[in-house]
DNA sequence: CTTAAAATTTAGACAAGCCTAAAAAATAAA
DNA sequence: TTTATTTTTTAGGCTTGTCTAAATTTTAAG
């Protein structure tokens, strides 16, 4: 069985490879983490006792296949409870991250199986992250940051990279969401800013919210 | 802002304290909580400095207002997840206690006001248990231990005194649930044995059954 | 009312998970 | 390639919540 605490060193490495690849720092675990590079360390040399993750001193560490299948079955918890918070329990998108960091490490099999099913098998968190199956499969999904497109292409809002409250506070008041459809009308070269247009509103936007938003192109 | 070992031990006491009235035992505590009465005096003297409950040296301990009101809380969240486990989850009334135990520590006030809101705002957790209203008030009921009654007597079965899972299949291979309809055709004075009648059939229970049958007499 | 038994508390230790400060290794710069 | 910088690890300490063993207080028995 694992704590609390390992429980979200293995999340935390697990965002971390698939965000910058295989094999991880310790310097980059004790920032997502927020703690210090020697609590780190020791949390490592201890989850390398225990066989999931593989690591060598000064060389990084990576999941191992029982590593990655405890953190996608934690991150399967948290995006099952995220969309009961909002579709069963009216909370906005904004509201339910740290109600779901806490729910994700309740201990029940039957429990998680229970919910999906009453939720009716949902693929997509309201953030849209994909929902990884019972057995840790995540369907993968093509989706393009919309900084990536270029002028007129266009695109449906299919998921956000940075999931802050702010963020996702900002993109309410120009009313993005999971769904909406998007258009470039205007890229700047120098700084990377967009035009875009949203349900017949046209918004100036930066590069920072460009880098945040999946796109499914059509 | 209070520990997991601290609140449940607030709970402990406060269950404690409604059972065997004010003023619990170090021992009495140390029991409930399956540790040691040493473990037990530690935990007690930092509630005391915390001002959750009143506490002199060897003589035992009760919650303050402030620790009973920390108290009731955490068991109206507990009662709370049970109606939604066996409401919505379908689980069965003797697999959601150990899953209520985790769920209870759950801290997020809005997520309760919103989930008591999604059940209806019930009345009682599905052992029969009164659930609190956010302010604590516990609106007392009347009922009787089936141990109480006399021959001929009858009532309406509405809770259980002891939960475990063992117990609530006792009753359910019985047909015995909330809302069951008992009468007492016989009782032994010698060994307070009964023959009881539940919906046209008789069974014979122990003193060990009637005394953990909660009835409302008509 | 004095002694035996039971209950409670204290003392000292340990694991988990964190910290700071210092040492060691790896990487970058000159 | 030698030095400087950055990264990582080690050493030693702290807190929480537990334990055992011993001391103390209370309660019960004679």
């Amino acid at each position: 069985m694992f704590t609390l605490a390992e429980e979200n060193y293995l999340k935390a490495i697990f965002h971390l490879e698939n965000d910058y690849g295989t094999g991880v720092s310790t310097n980059a675990i004790a920032d997502k983490m927020d703690t210090r590079a020697s609590s780190a360390t020791d949390m490592i040399q201890k989850l390398a006792d225990k066989k999931v993750i593989s690591y060598q001193k000064y060389k990084g560490a990576s999941l191992t296949k029982k590593g990655k299948s405890i953190a996608v079955n934690i991150i399967r918890k948290h995006r099952l409870w995220e969309v009961f918070l909002v579709e069963k329990l009216d909370f906005q998108w904004d509201e339910v991250h740290e109600i779901a960091e806490q729910l994700e490490h309740i201990k029940s099999d039957e429990l998680i199986q229970r919910l999906d099913l009453f939720l009716g098998h949902p693929d997509f968190d309201p953030h849209g992250d994909p929902i990884p199956d019972k057995n840790g499969y995540i369907k993968p999904t093509e989706k393009k940051l919309l900084s990536k497109l270029e002028k007129n292409q266009q695109g449906i809002c299919v998921g956000v990279k940075e999931s802050s409250a702010k963020f996702l506070q900002y993109l309410d008041t120009r009313k993005i969401g999971i769904g909406s459809s998007i258009k470039v009308i205007d890229k700047e070269d120098f700084d990377q800013s967009m035009t875009i247009q949203v349900s017949n509103k046209q918004f100036f936007i930066t590069k920072q919210i460009s880098e945040n938003l999946y796109l499914k192109t059509i």
